[in-house]
DNA sequence: ATGAAAGCGCTAACAT
DNA sequence: ATGTTAGCGCTTTCAT
């Protein structure tokens, strides 16, 4: 800055002033001063201006896995509604780690960015709340209990499991099998709620006619899993008609292994995805699946973030809703 | 800090001593200082730490889109890289738009990161070139035309193609159709090239065992382009008996249009795809195709990024080379 | 072993 | 309209 002024033979105040204030500035002193810019290679320090200003323009996202495709599309919201003020994202992944969790929420702390956005890992939420109140706004996104305390974005998971619930009812299906990991994540019990809640509904017994298939995902043989996944749902008495996987990467396998095993999907067993990744419509045949507003809660999460700075910001809990898409995988039960 | 030395009643430079060579502290004085931070709640400020030191924990990389499979792969090798040595990553996406290329570069340079990675969206690097004489190391990830005053790596295209040539040489196809969008990047020329040099290698003529197919891509219909892509191939004299995709997600929507117009594949037309998207090895019939070292392509840039502090480096130009997975959507022409 | 002091690059109140 | 000046929070000599 000082090389500058001393090319344009101005101080360096002024050529502060053109940066952050070109209207107080004579017209052709600013020329001037832009030229020396150009001629130097006058780059300006983020770092000193926000050392001064307090303000940031990067904000954190600490999220599951960046190279997950439903995070993937949540960072992409988020990203394109900073982008709309000229903010940045860092996204950051945790793998379900706590303590990676902890480190990353710690180092952004100390990088003053203007806020964090967090899928956390855990329900446990005191960390979050501390960095809050030092004064690093955070927000959180489809965390199962959301705090007075803190801004927050979900989806409503038991609607989108009774969406799924009506569908299949609707074809005619009774007896449905729900296929999940072991040691599920909040949203999948509400899902697991919602659907129940609809075969309560309709009359039937949820203890009867939902059966729950807990499997452990061996990540090294997903498609084995899935055969596994395949064959026990249909040695089950009385066979499910349908099977609702926990997302779209399961059903997918679970189709495969479908026909690996000789099986007809949809005629002899109905598949219901949860996401819509883009390429389940180009399926053969195509997902059935329940939609996640996966970019508007990254919109949502940026709004509900940039508004902290407002005066009188309240924190407030957004809830979006999820979207059945009815595809070729499920029809009525043979 | 002078909170923190108030409440242990020694100097802020003490406590700066704590944070930064805590060995030099005496050990009671340290424990005193540690339990004020606690108890004041201090957070060091990463910002002044940095305009004193120079130096950022925090890496760039610029993008086509961080919801692209491909992308978010690449941009999850690099996390993992600098999270070995506690880095942290702003992923941004450009959207193949040359001045929100420009304009995130700029960004980025004023926040001083560590470095920057960089997928360009053109081959004009001038601006890149200029970043990195002003001190920002920058790294190219997948560019057509590496210089020598940049580290960069890419992917062997011509390799990809080649070996997707010979494959399907090798089950006896002599006319293959290269399906692309208009107007494609260096990258899928040079897989054309290689593509050609294989058919001329077993003594094809490329000129007319090779067909070219350039559709213009309706991203608002990609079902609809996929049919008359497939119609066209069909239509072609010589008919086609193989049809290469210019990536996974084309394929996966061409094997779809296939089967919307009545097309056993791979029995009437075998398809191959690249990239080697997860879901791939999933479908009906599983994709052949090339897999790309995406994750090895960001842990390499990261690695030559992170060389760059070193004393003595060098620019490097690091070639990785993609692989052919051969599944059930190629197999000899009818 | 600890503290005093200078300064990283910038901004903004105040003075000219 | 432009310049002077006093920090922002930290690190690092150099004294003590």
């Amino acid at each position: 800055m000082q090389d500058v002024a001393l090319a344009a033979g101005v101080s360096a105040s002024t050529v502060a002033n053109v940066l952050s204030r070109p209207d107080i500035v004579a017209a052709d002193t600013r020329r001037r001063v832009e030229d020396a810019m150009r001629a130097v290679g006058y780059v300006p320090s983020g770092v000193a201006r926000r050392l001064r200003n307090r303000s940031s323009r990067v904000v954190g996202s600490i999220i599951l896995d960046v190279s997950n495709p439903f995070y993937a599309e949540l960072n992409r919201g988020i990203e394109d509604r900073l982008a709309e003020t000229g903010g940045l994202l860092i996204a950051c992944s945790t793998d379900v780690r706590e303590d990676r969790e902890r480190q990353l929420l710690q180092v952004l702390e100390q990088q003053a960015v203007r806020g964090i956005i967090v899928a956390p890992t855990s329900p446990r939420i005191e960390a979050l709340l501390e960095v809050s109140r030092r004064g690093t706004p955070v927000v959180l996104v489809d965390h199962p209990r959301p705090s007075r305390d803190l801004c927050a974005v979900t989806v409503d998971h038991e609607l989108g499991g009774r969406l799924v619930g009506e569908h299949l009812l609707s074809l005619g299906h009774t007896v449905i099998a729900f296929l999940t990991g072991v040691g599920q994540p909040d949203s999948v019990l509400r899902r697991r709620a919602g659907l129940r809640s609809a075969l309560a509904a309709a009359g039937l017994d949820p203890d009867r006619s939902l059966l729950d298939l807990q499997v452990p995902v061996v990540y090294r043989d997903v498609m084995g899993t899935a055969v596994r996944s395949v064959e026990q749902t249909l040695r089950a008495d009385p066979r499910p008609t349908a099977l609702v996987c926990v997302n779209d990467t399961a059903a997918v396998a679970v189709m495969k292994a479908g026909s690996l095993v000789g099986l007809r999907i949809p005629a002899e067993l109905s598949v219901v995805g949860y996401d819509d990744l883009q390429f389940t419509a180009w399926l053969t045949p195509a997902l059935t699946t329940v939609r996640q507003p996966k970019r508007e809660l990254g919109l949502t999460a940026a709004d509900l973030l940039l508004d902290e700075a407002r005066q009188g910001h309240r924190h407030r809990q957004v809830r979006l809703e999820p979207e059945l898409v009815v595809r070729g995988s499920t029809t009525a039960p043979a």
